[in-house]
DNA sequence: TTGACAAATGTTAGCGCTATCATTTTGATT
DNA sequence: AATCAAAATGATAGCGCTAACATTTGTCAA
């Protein structure tokens, strides 16, 4: 009993019995059990991470981040992947509780009814993670797609485009919402047109940037400007436009959202809507630890904003 | 115990009782502790995966390829990220093995001393992935890099290049591989010159390319085409090309390693070494499931190959 | 020196499963 | 109906740890 507070409560042991059992356990290479101690504690320092895809950029920025504040710390990551379905979400949610974890941090504000009953009676902490929206479960951190595709839509506007286009690959929830602000912005300016927006269920890739931009253009060969619903649509997109000879941004204005590295070494230069994804991670994890160690958050969720990275693809009649 | 073996060994137990055991479960949503059934089966479902990066694209695509065979299975991943350090690794490794999993799957040849012993005197199946060497622990599946940058080098040579650089970031010891193919390939073909060989132990980014190859022209003006280390660096090399003006291929070839999707998209697509991420991670998740069932492979390690995809940027000459 | 209290250490039981072996049931065969 | 092996089920103990409480040791003031 004493060797096991030694090693979860040092300081509820004596110095020099403390020093006694460590020598012991390191000559011995003693490491305890975690399964034995999670069926007698009746918990485990497990933390739960659902994500949508592991493949996406986004998201493993975001794992990234919470990866790194996870290090060294008691806390061990368990990782789910919900394929952005919603109820292969409701199995990992079981799977994961089954598991008793500390915490569960997952993504979005859209969980199926059952994940939903599943969550509000869990004995755990809970984090949403992704986006800002009314009543967390527990905890949120994330931010506003609505807002940040609104104000890239006033960036194109006020740049001086005039019949924006949008596209999109694989519509999940955050990207309807992106969708949304984009309409909204549009129809506010009164130039929105319904057959500016090109999307497809396919995953999102760069030559899928290069298609969707060749379809808007011949849907509607007029459009000055487009808002992907993210980076590598954006990429795609300057490839396409180059090698039909679209100057850019002169011709045409692109914008990318979440502003991946590679949008500032393009040439040219990518605008882009820089979302704050490695610092959602840590800041999650963070968050999560501090929570299971009795610190409370003063609010229940934090909003990270976004910020409008202006660069040479939306740079119409500017030098730069 | 019934119980137990219905739920674990179905075959074991009459249909009648299955049938009413099946009922129950599903009446009070049972749900096994693993915690408990590891302590006292002594093993657990957990299939150990370590990498060096969660975020680079070619571990993100093996792990997808990993994730996407577990899925449904029995199996759980449990992700441990090493930070390409031989000391995490092995401090992973040791944790790995505290929880005994049923197998544990870990990258490339290059463990430490320690590392190595624990893994040799592990009581689980070991898996490497991503290279292919000699003496595996247990079971391997990879290529060699070394053959892929000398087949890469050989294209650009047959291409007409002929003082061709080379430009690499943070050296793994598979990057490490890759560069000394191409400097034996080079200097057989009696090309070699060490200032077109420019490293950097930082991370490798798209930006990053841009300034390698900016390094590589004011230090060896007259350098021909690079082979990258890997596609970030190869887009980055294309877009500071274009900005300097070097028309690619005719003045300048570029070949990148790994043939990630956007290669194909850019323009001019850019030629790349197509290496099997998603099958290594499939086979590797299979290949584990399969041993740990009884089935043993028939040698103990498969080499995936890899494969030159010939584009534009190093189509010197050819039309196309 | 004594008592009072806190700090440190120890005792006991049990977490929820599964390995092992014992017992009962089933079904085929004489 | 009796016999026997195989199939199915059951009883028991214990995996390695921790919660809860009990006991011992140490510290300080009166």
């Amino acid at each position: 009993m004493t060797v096991s507070r030694a090693l979860r409560n040092p300081d509820k042991v004596s110095q020099k019995t403390l020093t006694k059992i460590r020598a012991v356990v390191e000559r011995l290479g003693y490491i305890p059990d975690p399964a034995a101690s999670a069926l007698a504690a009746g918990k485990t320092n497990v933390i739960g991470v659902i994500v949508p895809s592991v493949t996406n950029n986004v998201f493993s920025d975001v794992m990234r981040g919470i990866y790194e504040e996870a290090e060294g710390s008691k806390w061990q990551i368990q990782l789910g992947n919900s394929r952005y379905s919603p109820l292969e979400e409701e199995n990992l949610v079981r799977t994961f509780l089954s598991q008793k974890p500390a915490g569960l941090i997952l993504s979005g504000l859209d969980q199926s009814e059952v994940t939903a009953n599943l969550l509000r009676s869990a004995d755990c902490r809970i984090l949403q993670i992704m986006e800002c929206g009314p009543d967390p479960y527990d905890m949120m951190i994330g931010f506003s797609h609505v807002e940040a595709s609104m104000a890239a839509t006033r960036h194109l506007l006020e740049a001086g485009y005039r019949r924006p286009g949008y596209i999109a690959a694989r519509l999940d929830p955050r990207s309807q919402r992106r969708l949304l602000g984009f309409q909204k912005t549009a129809e506010e300016a009164g130039v929105f047109d319904a057959n500016r927006i090109v999307t497809t269920p396919r995953p999102s890739t760069v030559t899928l940037g290069c298609e969707l931009v060749a379809d808007l253009l011949s849907k509607a060969p007029d459009s000055d400007a487009i808002l992907c619903n993210n980076d590598d649509l954006a990429l795609g997109a300057l490839f396409e436009c180059q090698r039909r000879g679209l100057r850019i941004p002169e011709e045409f204005g692109i914008c990318g959202f979440n502003d991946l590295e590679m949008m500032a070494a393009a040439n040219p230069s990518i605008t882009s809507v820089r979302t704050f994804r490695l610092d959602m991670g840590r800041e999650a994890m963070r968050w999560m630890s501090n929570a299971l160690t009795g610190i409370e958050p003063d609010k229940p969720a934090i909003d990270l904003g976004y910020q409008i990275i202006a660069r040479k693809s939306t740079a119409r009649g500017a030098g730069r």
